[in-house]
DNA sequence: TATAATAGGTGTGTTTTGCAGATAAGTGCA
DNA sequence: TGCACTTATCTGCAAAACACACCTATTATA
């Protein structure tokens, strides 16, 4: 509340929209777990290794699953609180690689400006 | 209003979090002009050539002189309606440098993610 | 028995952004 | 002169994304 925006200085937690969707089919297309296993998987994918706010996989996960993405089974028999076990259906994989091809343009977007910056400190050097 | 999300096929149109702002920013650094024509160079790095929407531009450009990151003058000499020109401040350029740092960070996330994700690829062919 | 860890979840305010439209000045032309 | 068009800037609104602050329940352990 005070001092306007929270992350003014240019940098904030997640600076990719909607990130977590394809992290989330990606480590569920390496086998199938739980929202809670997820949260430590996506380290692997998070910004300065800031961690994914739990509310945000675990909603993620079930508009998901609304979507027809991924599939949930309860798992009680496990040991400690029961667990929703997700796994990936037939729509998720071809929802994850129209993920993939739009990933991989703003990766291309991304390297043309860092490009494009590069050149111009080097002409400024001159 | 009818049928849920706009994009919920998980693209939209721009991936990265305010990303308009060091793309302005890195214009203005080649030299200045004025909000009408920036629009017309930021498609050099917008995704799938999707023009921004000039209304974004025009907020942006107003937040970073309210942030004292650029600074404006009318320019009623030109012919046409008068423009507002726009010029680096001396605080942009360590702004532009902090959101660098950000994408060249945010680069390296999405080359993992593409790179997991072939090698994912790859062992399911074998 | 207390408390920590595991596991899942909701409610809400802030921020970002696309869309639709308003306004206004100059230009081309019949 | 009147009309359409281009250039140029700007505002209001609503939907979406997300961090933050909570809450519940179960099991393990000190």
């Amino acid at each position: 509340m005070p001092g306007g925006r929270k992350w003014r200085e240019g940098t904030c937690p997640r600076r990719i929209t909607r990130f977590v969707e394809p992290c989330l089919l990606l480590l569920l297309h390496r086998g199938r777990t739980h929202g809670y296993d997820l949260m430590e998987g996506l380290k692997e994918f998070s910004v300065h290794r800031t961690p994914v706010d739990s509310s945000v996989v675990y909603r993620t996960l079930r508009e998901m699953e609304d979507a027809g993405l991924v599939l949930s089974d309860w798992e009680t028999d496990a040991g400690g609180p029961p667990r929703r076990v997700y796994r990936v259906a037939a729509a998720g994989n071809g929802y994850l690689l129209r993920w993939v091809k739009d990933l991989r343009e703003t990766h291309r977007v991304l390297h043309a400006f860092l490009d494009a910056y590069d050149k111009l400190e080097l002409e400024a050097e001159s």
